[in-house]
DNA sequence: CGGGGTATTGACGGATGTCAACGATGGTGG
DNA sequence: CCACCATCGTTGACATCCGTCAATACCCCG
């Protein structure tokens, strides 16, 4: 099977075909883990580059409180952690959602990669900043928006990135994750995010069934959301249409 | 006068004194402008590396609702927009605050020191993702902590940077950010970050006046804002113990 | 002085959280 | 193949935190 790491990264930035090779090389064959699996925790030292290669997969803090963030949401092809000795331990937990195939690529044998080879230093920056992009929207969606629009906005990201890497039918696309977990990413509680979907099934909108999420209106889902089509649209764009370069 | 932005990477990341030099070199002198004035902003095409030399700033989004929320703030020595170019337009605004003195590095310079110093790449790319991990840490923040707890949060992380900077007294640092700044950045009103500071001030834990910042408990403070020790504490540590002069 | 932005306060309303119970679903082992 | 259990989804009643609106006081700068 193809490799999704691989596909996703040398889609967005232009890798020699040696910096493709021994990236995949470096990623080996994976090894699998059962749903909602730490694969490191905050506290541990950085550990290697996590790839998920089936699976989905996030990264969350625990707070003090009790409570549950979750930072990020990582979907087959994403990658994780490049703390690469900046810090001294790890600031979040990194977790499988679904079972999972994940590749480690080993600390000191990124190290190499790193020092070695620009062009994969280049690729892992640019997906970092990427990463940053996405953060950075997600404080704004968390602090600003109300439930209604929150919900309606990761689910318009949600949507263009899962539908990126398996297009099903239109309006469709695979979204293995609980309410529970969305409740986490979205800073709200499951019962409340629970009604918010209800009054979207109910408007016919969108519908979250078994895995899959069904959007019937996406105009007016993002209409609702305030959805930029310049935040993930652009970015996707480029790999959509496999831009040849975009040049750094 | 030394430069702040020099002394604080150079602290971060070994960069040899050839780098170093160049770096300063790219600087430039910089250029005054007023407070609250935009730099770059959404939606504009990528523009140079900023570097605030003197004077604070921040990044933020208007949101499609009308709301603002700011997403990053800057103190002098930082530095902005790595966004060379994975990205074809701004995704959010930058500002100066205060007054301030900001060195710009244009795109194309970026791009030759970027692909020629490897160890100037290294350090960008380190920095970034420190700003990485403190934008997972007001997600975390806004996601999940209540006002008084949302606020301790941003006052102690605020006072270890800035203390960083230039150490005053004990408890004391420079914080010239008004309250409305500080609700876009916290996800609240202007009006409730008010009753916050008022209750703190009664108790007696701390009080913001005329732009700075006095901390009576910071033990107090840091409890109720569970702010963890490992969070910034481990990341200026390294700061604090190689800094041989402190900048400025 | 005068004026614009900021800080402070109170009264009120509403969005979201909390608690609690029940129903649905899927996985597992007997 | 069925029974059981854990997890998740759904719903209602109620509590509360925070936002909204509005008025007044403050303070720096021209």
């Amino acid at each position: 099977m193809p490799n999704a790491f691989i596909s996703k990264i040398s889609h967005r930035v232009a890798l020699s075909p040696e910096d493709i090779a021994i990236l995949k090389a470096a990623c080996g064959p994976g090894r699998r883990y059962p749903a909602k699996h730490d694969l490191i925790r905050e506290g541990d030292d950085p550990g290697p580059v996590f790839v998920f290669l089936e699976g989905w997969g996030c990264r969350y803090k625990i707070m003090p409180e009790g409570g549950r963030q979750v930072l990020a949401i990582m979907m087959p092809g994403d990658f994780c952690d490049m703390h690469t000795s900046v810090l001294n331990e790890m600031d979040h937990t990194i977790a499988t959602v679904t079972p999972a195939l994940v590749a480690t690529i080993p600390r000191p044998r990124m190290q190499e990669l790193l020092d070695l080879r620009p062009g994969i230093t280049r690729a892992f920056w640019l997906m970092q900043l990427v990463d940053l992009g996405v953060a950075r929207s997600w404080i704004a969606s968390i602090g600003r928006r109300g439930s209604t629009e929150r919900v309606a906005h990761l689910m318009c990201e949600l949507y263009l990135r899962a539908r990126a890497l398996r297009p099903v039918e239109d309006g469709q696309c695979a979204l293995p994750l609980s309410q529970i977990l969305l409740a986490d990413a979205l800073g709200l509680t499951p019962v409340h995010v629970n009604r918010v979907l209800r009054r979207f099934k109910a408007a016919g909108i969108m519908a979250l069934r078994q895995g899959d999420l069904v959007i019937s209106d996406i105009a007016q889902l993002m209409r609702i959301a305030g959805f930029d089509d310049a935040y993930l649209q652009r970015r996707l764009a480029s790999e959509e249409s496999q831009m040849p370069t975009p040049a750094l």
